[in-house]
DNA sequence: TAGCGTTATTGACAGATGCTCAACAACGCA
DNA sequence: TGCGTTGTTGAGCATCTGTCAATAACGCTA
């Protein structure tokens, strides 16, 4: 269980004797919030125990290296925030797209801090929590192309979605909704990804999307 | 100076009194060597040493923190790498946007693993780096934005731009020459940038993006 | 309820690493 | 030749990761 935004600071009880997983769950919590607000290599183990309210030892005990614990920890807030989203089979290609970006954008703007974290932590980590959010985003591409209605593409087409979805993530991570409406955001986010799919597999359909926006 | 893929590895002699820009120099090149090899919190400041032949003490003389020395150097690589690209101005919109395109497919082609390194110090390190990279990259968007002729526009194009920006950084990062044509990237990047920015724009303009395609 | 195996838990220790401090030595200049 | 500037270093401190052997709490069975 990764904490979310309300169980942040939870001040955990003194601990007596825990169960395997309930001390694994508590400690990747532990350390999930304190990863929101500074990057690993700032974080002391000493730390995340203290908090626990454990010795140092018993999260050897848990997880054999640091970076065990750091995948640990990304790998479950990932898991909490990137779960595949849901899309209706009885809308138009249209209206699914436009609740995948919805989605998204509502995701965000619940979580922004923690979606950065994660985010970021794709870089700075290891190479597995590298992996971890790299094969994410691959699972990604399919979902957004059945929802467009466009299951079987190209390499290309799989190659722009993907940067497609990487470009929607920094745009609406930068987002300020006192410059850009939020239904001018998602407005364009859907017409964009359907431009880019339209040119990637039918040029032609360009003219399509155009109509969308009149 | 930062270390080019041909300079990697280069053992530097055995070193007397140094000028203090050189050694900087020297210092910064070794550690965006190492840096490629393996994140930050696995680069131990004795192997930088060692590697320039001097005491770790004379690092710290350099540079106060570890920090700093991470932030130095990838400021550097970012100086080499991401040096704003020129545009000539007697072309029209459209080639001035292929060649920008061009020059970036380059510039992965030839740097893939520095350029890798470097978007993905993005995340992992200093607050400062996390900002060194998005200035770059704010500092990018009105370079394209005037190479399409279209220097004013609102601030949903220029949030959309950046985050397209991002979205072909990546998949350029990941495009597999194998599977896709090089020629069938660039003239896919050209065409859906024109597109992006029509629909933050100009939506009638669509139909014309569609047309150079065919 | 007593005994016993399992396992959650810990304190003490070792090795590595970031960083400090005071001193030394090479160089330029009067 | 002497002196100030500065490139350079070894020794030492604090912190942090990771190890090891021992302890104590719990469940199970007789």
């Amino acid at each position: 269980m990764v904490a979310t935004p309300e169980s942040v600071g939870a001040v955990t009880a003194p601990t007596s004797r825990m169960s395997a997983d309930a001390r694994r769950a508590q400690l990747i919590d532990i350390g999930w919030d304190l990863l929101q607000e500074r990057p690993i290599h700032e974080l002391a183990l000493d730390e995340v125990a203290a908090r626990a309210g454990i010795s140092r030892t018993l999260l050897f005990h848990y997880f054999p290296t640091k970076a065990d614990f750091y995948v640990a920890v990304v790998t479950a807030a990932s898991d909490h925030l990137l779960r595949p989203p849901r899309v209706p089979d009885d809308a138009a290609p249209l209206e699914r797209i436009r609740r995948l970006v919805e989605g998204f954008v509502r995701l965000v703007e619940r979580n922004r801090a923690s979606y950065t974290t994660l985010v970021r932590a794709a870089g700075g980590g290891d190479q597995r929590v590298v992996d971890l959010i790299a094969s994410t985003r691959d699972a990604l591409v399919p979902r957004w192309l059945d929802a467009a209605g466009d299951p079987d593409v190209g390499p290309l087409a799989h190659l722009v979605v993907r940067g497609w979805l990487v470009g929607m993530e920094e745009t609406v991570l930068t987002w300020d909704p006192q410059q850009v409406p939020r239904e001018a955001l998602v407005d364009h986010l859907v017409a964009s990804f359907l431009a880019e799919l339209a040119l990637a597999t039918d040029p032609e359909r360009l003219v399509e999307v155009a109509d969308t926006r009149r």
